[in-house]
DNA sequence: TCGTTCATCTTGACACCGTTAAGACCGACT
DNA sequence: AGTCGGTCTTAACGGTGTCAAGATGAACGA
């Protein structure tokens, strides 16, 4: 997992030359950063601080402050990616309708429970696809669960719809559920302080439509 | 427009002590910048310079960078308010249906075509409510078009689903459209290079569920 | 008309930020 | 043993948000 960005070929031995692995405990340390404070509060210095470096030394790891960032946004959608499908997997019996259920609530939770983590994952400076390769990677992975379920209620209710179309509003629903809940103006517009009655209203409603014959 | 902060209760002329109305050109000068950079690339010095103003000025008229980037937030807010009325009132026929796509047209439009000016209308800065009043009033009556149309939906199709968790998943598609389409990770997976399409069968998928009876 | 008042704007300063160039360190390979 | 090169530090640059103190000047009462 920490053996990212090696340049000597044959080292047996990943305990690295003065700190042990600076690349990945600048990652964690702006990972508590951003849970504890906001993304606002990320700045290099301090994340440099936190890990025990100057301000200088996560420029042998990273280009800028953005490849920082852009490092843990991936590490985002590999949580994100690892949850879904350990949410997938534990369902019993595997009907469309209660995979669309299961990924819908799992994505959603996972938005609201890290917040800032999720924030740094639709930052606009990622839509360099090439400058951030690997996140578009990542990104796309994550999708990929998405279009397959797409295809299997495409194929349940008859094929009526173009999968790409259903995907892309499926997350469009999802990813608005979460961001509105986290950023937009009815937070407080909900009875509960939870997001758990609206999202399970929001999704019996649209499993319902998706599922409709 | 232009008449905020006034302080002086009995003043005939408008017309401001030195620079005339400073409060409304630092606004229309983040909007500016914001257009053409993005808003990361907005400081309040850059600012204040570009109005004429040095650095300091900008505190005699909003208590930091956050105030003055929460007015540019409540000028969006106005803004696609008023887009969306005049969509809804240049509907020939008013029904349902129509005025479904219309709104969701006009809103996922707004975004794309500012996509920064959408971006800073829902920063996480703003949750709070009592510190930026006037931004969640503005904020909420553009969520009231959503309840009205919710409610007509909800009418229209035999009172099966609640009126407030139909409204939201409404907003939650809108918003995730323009904000994967704005800021995600499938910008490029678009064939075109416009949301029009898929906007337009998004649209059509979305309309026709909330219209089934 | 003339001070007085007070919001407005400027000056100057502070601490912090991202980033870079130059050099010191030290593990590893020949 | 000696060199090499990846790793980290030192020191500096220009830029930022913010604040305290002072200058300015329009509007008001005398």
């Amino acid at each position: 997992m920490t053996t990212r960005g090696v340049k000597k070929p044959a080292a047996p031995r990943r305990r690295a030359y003065h700190h042990g692995d600076l690349r990945q405990a600048l990652v964690d340390a702006t990972l508590k950063l951003i849970a504890t404070e906001d993304v606002g509060a990320v700045s290099l210095r301090e994340v440099a601080r936190r890990a025990g470096v100057t301000a200088a030394a996560p420029y042998h790891h990273f280009r800028d402050k953005d490849a920082l960032l852009a490092a843990v946004a991936e590490e985002g959608y590999r949580a994100l990616n690892q949850r879904m499908d350990e949410a997938l997997s534990s369902i019993r019996a595997p009907r469309t309708d209660s995979q669309l259920r299961a990924l819908a609530r799992c994505y959603v939770r996972f938005a609201v429970e890290h917040p800032a983590h999720y924030r740094v994952m639709f930052r606009p400076e990622w839509s360099d696809e090439e400058k951030y390769a690997s996140l578009h990677t990542e990104g796309m992975r994550a999708y990929g669960r998405l279009q397959a379920l797409a295809q299997e209620a495409k194929e349940a209710t008859g094929d009526k719809v173009d999968m790409d179309t259903l995907a892309f509003t499926i997350w469009a629903w999802v990813h608005g559920l979460a961001a509105l809940w986290n950023e937009g103006p009815l937070r407080k517009k909900s009875r509960s302080d939870s997001i758990e009655p609206l999202l399970e209203r929001s999704t019996e409603l649209f499993v319902g439509w998706v599922m409709a014959k």
